[in-house]
DNA sequence: GACAAGCCTGCACGCGTGTGCAGACTTGCA
DNA sequence: TGCAAGTCTGCACACGCGTGCAGGCTTGTC
């Protein structure tokens, strides 16, 4: 059609031909796309009948830079991030992007703390600096964007700096906890994560609180950071002993599989009916029915909605306050964990 | 540090503040950034010694207004590329990044074809705009940014209107069908992709070529969808003749998993014992122990690379002439692949 | 018919940066 | 010392858009 083949031509539409062919000024077209401006009913309708024609929208860069207000959000990434990230990095990108945001994504390689990288990439103006990495600290976070407060994803809410949003795994391990209670279990064997990450050693204090609450028996723990094939290592160590764990929670997902395939692999030990199995995180593999792995989600939905809110709120600190989503902690149950009886 | 704490105050940094503080114009400040423009040496000097002391750096938002020159490449991803996605996804980004550019991720639902969101979300000059979802087609992304060509990943090379890099599966897959041969194999069942896709039928073509051209034979076919779960329901067609096929190549890796998984969870077939597997793309799990999967892996830097080199020949047509970089798609042998014996 | 009030529009300036152009200053040479 | 050539800098305008402000027009009322 004539439409598209002239605004296929070389370059953007802008607001002055809107306005040429609507037969006002170039301000009235601005006004047309402001939803405070003063303009009048049928004009707003010329003008915007006009801008369908040509396939206008106004530049929202020119825009950020004429108003002051920059809608661009960073969001920080790690590649250790692959294997748990793609649902909240896609639920992350996704809201940003539906709540008018533009996001723009920093991948950090994973020894980098970003101190020197975030500085050299971030030449202008954010609204958010959003992060997801745990290699980045609160100070090279702080200093990267100076006017800015960061927000940072499952970080230790350590300083009165940031703005922090942690899911409530505490609640998801209590839970899990008390369903290993009732179904018998009595002493646990732990994986953990990556010690410098706040979330293993979050994990880690919720999971001794609840087995210490409940008078059960912490036998057993190994380190696996957070990774398949160090968790591969340190498994035989958690089915050493003379007497199996009744349960061996892991402080993530890939983790789990680690084990599981160790114990298939490697030995006798059948899951859940000798030994069970419990991860964290709940991604795309836990269903499949190799490891049909019983698990705890985050509440990615709502993390992704706190990002929002919090952004919202800076904007517009007097009309819209803020109170936080309740993050909710959901067990998944599959076939990993039996019955024990003593 | 002092220095910490001015520039730590509410707003970005300007040229201005530079040029104050070094004592020249501003216009000086934007010089000594330029790498092109007239500037005394020691004069430049002062003016980068403020900028740094001042941690200053051009906006670059403001400067591509001015120079009428985006640096922003959006890159279109679709939630399915969740597994196989993140490792070029992240190369992709990183790239961009370090090539100085602005990587901006439009995430696009599974059954969204972009012809309204695209437009809805692109409303700025962008200088690039690659699309990695095969749920956008080559009508969509040309509308989206009329004056830019898009840039496809593994898609068709049908139109003239864009820029298409298709990673060599074929050359892979020549080769993996080599090596099957030299092993003994003489019948292969295929699972295939998502019929829609383009690499699902590139493959499915290189591979009957290449079957055909053995003298081998192609002996079952199913359809998995790329995913995991369609593979795991479709994969008892493969397995279900008289005989057995010597191997089975699947059209991706998760799909691979699926047909193992079924025939150890379903079958008494022992692989590789009894049927090879070979699957597509080395996504991380295809090296976890229980898989051990032999794969195909594409050439992922070079993929990025390619993109790098389309973009920068556009900003310099004259000079930097083009030569794409070939494409290399590396045989992964692991331990699914046996020895067969007529 | 005159005047006031209110609605609406265009003008002009600003956001932070790049760059053509003219002119100032330096340098070299006669 | 005078002049030309060359080197560099600041001025001013531009990029596309938002918005305060003044003024024009319409409408209503007396």
């Amino acid at each position: 059609m004539s439409t598209a083949s002239r605004s296929d031509a070389g370059r953007r539409v802008r607001a002055t031909d809107v306005a040429e062919l609507a037969g006002v000024s170039r301000s009235a077209v601005s006004r047309a796309f402001s939803q405070t401006a003063y303009i009048a009913p049928e004009t707003k309708a010329r003008v915007l009948k006009a801008a369908a024609e040509l396939d206008y929208s106004p530049d929202t860069l020119a825009s950020s830079l004429a108003k002051g207000r920059s809608n661009i959000v960073v969001v920080v990434i790690n590649q250790v991030d692959a294997i748990r990230g793609p649902s909240l990095h896609s639920a992350l990108i996704r809201s940003l992007q539906d709540s008018g945001r533009l996001p723009v994504v920093l991948s950090l390689s994973p020894t980098d703390d970003g101190a020197t990288s975030l500085k050299r990439h971030l030449t202008f103006p954010v609204e958010g600096l959003i992060v997801m990495s745990d290699s980045v600290s609160v100070e090279v976070a702080r200093h990267a964007v100076p006017y800015v407060r960061p927000i940072m994803l499952n970080f230790e809410r350590t300083s009165a700096d940031v703005d922090s949003i942690v899911a409530n795994d505490a609640a998801g391990i209590a839970e899990m906890v008390n369903h290993l209670w009732d179904t018998g279990h009595r002493s646990v064997g732990f994986m953990a994560g990556r010690s410098s990450s706040f979330s293993s050693t979050m994990r880690w204090n919720a999971l001794a609180l609840e087995i210490a609450r409940k008078g059960m028996n912490l036998a057993v723990e190994a380190n696996g950071e957070f990774t398949y094939d160090q968790a591969y290592e340190a498994a035989p160590a958690l089915v050493a002993g003379e007497k199996l764990p009744d349960a061996i929670f892991c402080a993530n997902d890939v983790m789990a599989f680690a084990v599981m395939d160790y114990l298939r692999l490697n030995t006798q030990h059948r899951v859940p009916e000798d030994v069970s199995i419990v991860g964290f995180d709940d991604v795309f593999m836990a269903s499949w029915p190799i490891y049909n792995l019983s698990t705890i989600r985050q509440d990615i939905d709502s993390m992704a909605a706190a990002v929002i809110a919090i952004l919202e709120h800076r904007r517009d600190p007097q009309t819209r306050k803020f109170d936080p989503p309740t993050m909710v902690a959901e067990l998944v149950l599959r076939g990993t964990i039996g019955r024990r009886t003593q």
